[in-house]
DNA sequence: AGCATTACTGAAAAACATTTTCAGTTGGAA
DNA sequence: TTCCAACTGAAAATGTTTTTCAGTAATGCT
């Protein structure tokens, strides 16, 4: 489970400073159970860190993404959704009607992925899978 | 198998009209062995309609997206891709490099499905997967 | 603790993507 | 052919993301 003290001891080795802003980024990120927009991100932020910036929630969610601890949402209508990446591997369970984005893991589609690989002669190096429902609140 | 006549009919069946620059857009998809942004579409389609604007292959690819023509693509760095749903339940398989986009279908993911929603109580609607990978051509 | 270095920051502007508005055009039913 | 609503392109508005740049602050070193 990622913790603030986790995701910046990780900044900190890979050699980037520990910032207010970013302490605020992660903070809002961390507290959020769903899945957020920059503009959402930064709105949570400034609760700890007033005059934070939309231009450095755009840059610590990316450094977030390439370390990755947060990984992009994707729906039909737009992709502008972020959220806390727990685990390694994993992929995201999300709720149609409040957002809330849980993680699941374990997704063994290595049969499946051998089969379309032999079908089609593409070499398979990824996938991106996510769930839509509705969550045990909502229904 | 999807062709500019068989999406005509569906589309006049549905009380819309064919019009030069729908057909143009349609075309350009039809033709497009990959996935393209609505900037690559409309050029595309600017071939078979000179004067058809961007703002109309917006609500093209809009009105083809509703009735389940063309189908959003999704990637890490962003989701400004639509390609043609040639069959009905399917996904695709992207190529990394030169973006060619290939549907295939039976994901029997039922199994899997019924266990996370066992485990996290949501009631699981629909799901996104995609595959990335790199084509034979480009192998 | 104080200092120097330099990564990092916010604001503004630029670049880009998408939607809305509106007057004019066109497909297709009558 | 005529007519009308659906459709169109252009322009403007809106919204999102990136770039630029001068100033700030985190960290390592004394």
């Amino acid at each position: 489970m990622l913790s603030e003290k986790r995701i910046t001891e990780q900044l900190n080795k890979a050699g980037y400073r520990i910032t207010q802003p970013r302490r605020a980024v992660i903070r809002a990120l961390l507290e959020d159970a769903g899945y957020s927009s920059p503009a959402m991100v930064h709105k949570g932020a400034r609760r700890y860190c007033p005059t934070v910036g939309l231009v450095t929630v755009y840059r610590t969610l990316d450094l977030l993404s390439q370390l990755g601890f947060v990984r992009r949402i994707h729906s039909e209508d737009g992709c502008r959704g972020y959220a806390i990446a727990n685990h390694g591997h994993h992929h995201h369970l999300i709720c149609r009607k409040c957002g809330a984005a849980i993680e699941f893991e374990g997704c063994d589609l290595s049969p499946f992925l051998a089969r379309v690989s032999q079908e089609t002669g593409y070499v398979i190096e990824d996938h991106l899978l996510e769930l839509v429902g509705v969550c045990v609140t909502c229904q």
